[in-house]
DNA sequence: TTTGTGCCTTAGCT
DNA sequence: AAGCTAAGGCACA
């Protein structure tokens, strides 16, 4: 028999700040939980006291695919005590206890990354939501909206550039229409993304229109779990630059090589500490 | 080789 | 109310 809920004992999960912290687009809070979708079923998600509380609208035998994206069995403990012991990133800790990275599907993350260019995380969620509503499957949904699952890559390249553009998507339409087409063509090795090494898979990702580093190391690390990947965007530019170059302002490249070498193999995870810390308490300019 | 500029859209803020 | 800016990429100087 399945279950229509489920609840995971975990300590140290911060739900609100890990499905809040731009690195998914999908969720929606309402009221004290969380409803989105997760390996194609709507789920309400909400902390208790013993852990994470799971509800789904259709019976469910294995949870293994909630688990895997929420990535309950990570020790977090264990990535946090390998970060440098300076101050910007131990202050970025404390003020985030609890913050994870998630663990996305490919397709999805590597869209939402294709859309956020030069756009605000309300405006990213808005046009995944477009774009679910439009082109994804409709779900059964045990929330009081109608439930959608993010299109699939044959129906984004189904789609002309005007529905896209439809969706608000504005010069991002064709990019996201061309690495859809892209992939269904085999133009680059998508199925093997996942068992390559991160070089290897980033520049594979960066052969899409549309996909620099930026986007290709976000979709390493937030879905392949390339966890030494320290994706650098402009406010961690500003975060890097005011907590860790003070003196004089670093070259890209200087700074691309700090990003690499400073944070050691859960720099990924640093990234995530740093990102959201500058963006909700720090004066950037 | 590296670094800077304008452009691609759109929405929300001033 | 028009002008500016925003988690990026690209072509070009």
């Amino acid at each position: 028999m399945g279950e229509l809920s489920k609840t995971f004992p975990v300590r140290d999960y911060n739900l609100d700040a890990t499905l809040l912290s731009g690195q998914a687009f999908c969720w929606q809070s309402i009221g004290q939980a969380w409803e989105g979708v997760i390996g194609g079923r709507w789920v309400r998600l909400r902390l208790s006291k013993v852990g994470i509380v799971a509800e789904v609208a259709k019976p469910v035998h294995n949870w293994a695919c909630l688990e895997h994206y929420l990535q309950l069995h990570f020790d977090l403990g264990r990535a946090l005590a390998t970060f440098p012991d300076d101050e910007p990133i131990q202050n970025a800790i404390a003020a985030l206890p609890g913050l994870r990275l998630l663990r996305q599907d490919y397709w999805e993350c590597l869209a939402s990354f294709i859309l956020s260019a030069t756009k605000q995380i309300v405006q990213i969620r808005q046009m995944v939501a477009l774009l679910s509503k439009r082109f994804g499957k409709p779900l059964e949904s045990g929330g009081s909206e109608p439930a959608f699952a993010f299109p699939a890559i044959e129906a984004v390249a189904a789609c002309s550039e005007a529905e896209l553009r439809d969706c608000k998507l504005g010069f991002r339409a064709p990019n996201l229409r061309g690495a859809a087409r892209d992939i269904l063509d085999g133009s680059i090795n998508w199925q093997q993304l996942p068992t390559m090494p991160s070089n290897e898979a980033r520049a594979e990702l960066m052969k899409l229109r549309g996909v620099g580093q930026k986007i290709a190391d976000c979709v390493l690390l937030y879905a392949g779990g390339h966890q030494d990947v320290f994706p650098v965007d402009v406010w961690i530019e500003r975060a890097l630059r005011q907590l860790y170059f003070t003196k004089r302002r670093p070259s890209a490249k200087r700074l691309r090589k700090f990003a690499d070498t400073h944070f050691g193999p859960y720099a990924g995870y640093a990234q995530q500490y740093l990102f959201d810390h500058a963006r909700l308490h720090l004066k950037l300019k």
